[in-house]
DNA sequence: AAACATGTCAACCGCTTTAAA
DNA sequence: CTTTAAAGCGGTTGACATGTT
């Protein structure tokens, strides 16, 4: 284990699994003195553990409340809806799920639901297809030799690949002009690993057992829906292909555009207030900090057309912000990768 | 049958936020 | 207002289970 200084070590305490008798303990503590006040509780139950392990042992396996089943296909729905909308605040997703912890909502995105998506051609940050990000790719102005370099890389690994390369080179190309702004800025930055993407678009058509398949579920957008059947992974580890087929006919119908932060946020600000305010009927918890009012901000300056084409409007006051990101990733780009902006071979 | 790869999940780490002194 | 301890949180690790070669 690591051996950095820690408040465990430094009491001595124990680390590691818990025995069903520091359970019974803590399980015997809690119910004669309630929870709270961690740092007292080892001493007082008999338990050489850290105060902070005994609240983490109580919070996410002791708890009554809490389920220790697996998630069933509502929870997994909306475990992938909020995380297309609020990113990886899993206290906050929790509190939507009774019977869960953060930390078991975060374990099964990360064990499950991610890869579902990433089997399904979804980017899993995103929560767009693969092909949608890489048309962005070379559609921002700003990185306009940088687009059209990915581009011609884009070409050339996907010539490689069997089948009627028309219909799937096709939806990876530029379609410049079309998507400027926020949004496909924002996923130059979170979907930075071209090559894992590449590896997945390629997992994902070579999974489809042909081309026409492909044609249907990337091409028609509109209808591409998480639990397309042309769409289940042939080639992944037997558990992903199994919760992937568990869920097919629960998400049959949703459209990967379901899963979209203007989804959620756009309708209406009474919406983005009934989102944030939890489901306790006394409504006392709810979200604390400046995020609602930044998601809000945010979702009113990107409008996403119902065709899932990622067109965005950007507000004119925005533009000046926008052009000034732009320009400094210009600058970062000319000091990391020189090479790359003196690439004059692929213009279009 | 053994070795290796992969998946799962409880627990830990360290940073941030909150609240009390 | 400042300091400090407690609690909250998201990311990461590692032990164990299971699957594959």
């Amino acid at each position: 284990m690591m051996a950095q200084s820690t408040c465990c070590e430094k009491m001595s305490v124990k680390r590691g699994v818990w025995s069903p008798e520091e359970d019974a303990k803590m399980m015997a503590y809690v119910s004669k003195y309630g929870t709270g006040n961690w740092t007292a509780v080892p001493k007082k139950a008999g338990l050489r553990r850290c105060g902070k392990s005994c609240r983490l042992r109580w919070n996410n396996y002791l708890r009554p409340d809490l389920k220790h089943d697996s998630f069933t296909p509502q929870e997994e729905e909306l475990i992938i809806k909020l995380h297309g909308a609020i990113g990886t605040r899993w206290s906050i997703i929790a509190q939507q799920l009774p019977g869960r912890t953060d930390n078991d909502v975060k374990n099964y995105w990360n064990s499950k639901l991610r890869k579902k998506l990433q089997d399904m051609g979804i980017d899993p940050v995103t929560h767009k297809p693969y092909s949608q990000i890489l048309a962005d790719y070379g559609s921002i102005g700003g990185l306009r030799k940088f687009g059209h370099s990915l581009n011609k890389d884009l070409k050339n690994a996907f010539t490689q690949i069997e089948g009627n390369p028309e219909e799937q080179i096709v939806h990876f190309s530029c379609r410049d002009g079309q998507v400027r702004g926020a949004q496909s800025h924002q996923n130059v930055h979170e979907s930075t690993d071209l090559l894992d993407q590449l590896q997945a678009i390629k997992k994902f058509t070579e999974a489809a057992p042909g081309s026409k398949n492909i044609e249907t579920a990337v091409t028609a957008s509109p209808q591409w829906g998480y639990g397309h059947p042309t769409l289940s992974p042939t080639s992944s580890s037997s558990s992903s292909a199994c919760s992937a087929g568990n869920t097919s006919s629960s998400l049959q119908g949703l459209n990967w555009q379901d899963y979209l932060l203007d989804d959620v946020f756009v309708p209406s600000e009474e919406n983005m207030a009934e989102y944030f305010m939890c489901g306790d009927t006394d409504g006392s918890r709810k979200i604390e900090g400046p995020e609602p009012t930044q998601a809000l901000s945010q979702s009113k300056n990107i409008v996403m057309d119902n065709h899932g084409t990622g067109a965005t409007v950007i507000r004119a006051s925005d533009a000046s912000f926008l052009d000034e990101m732009l320009a400094k990733e210009n600058e970062m780009m000319l000091l990391e990768f020189p090479s790359l902006l003196e690439d004059s071979t692929f213009e279009s």
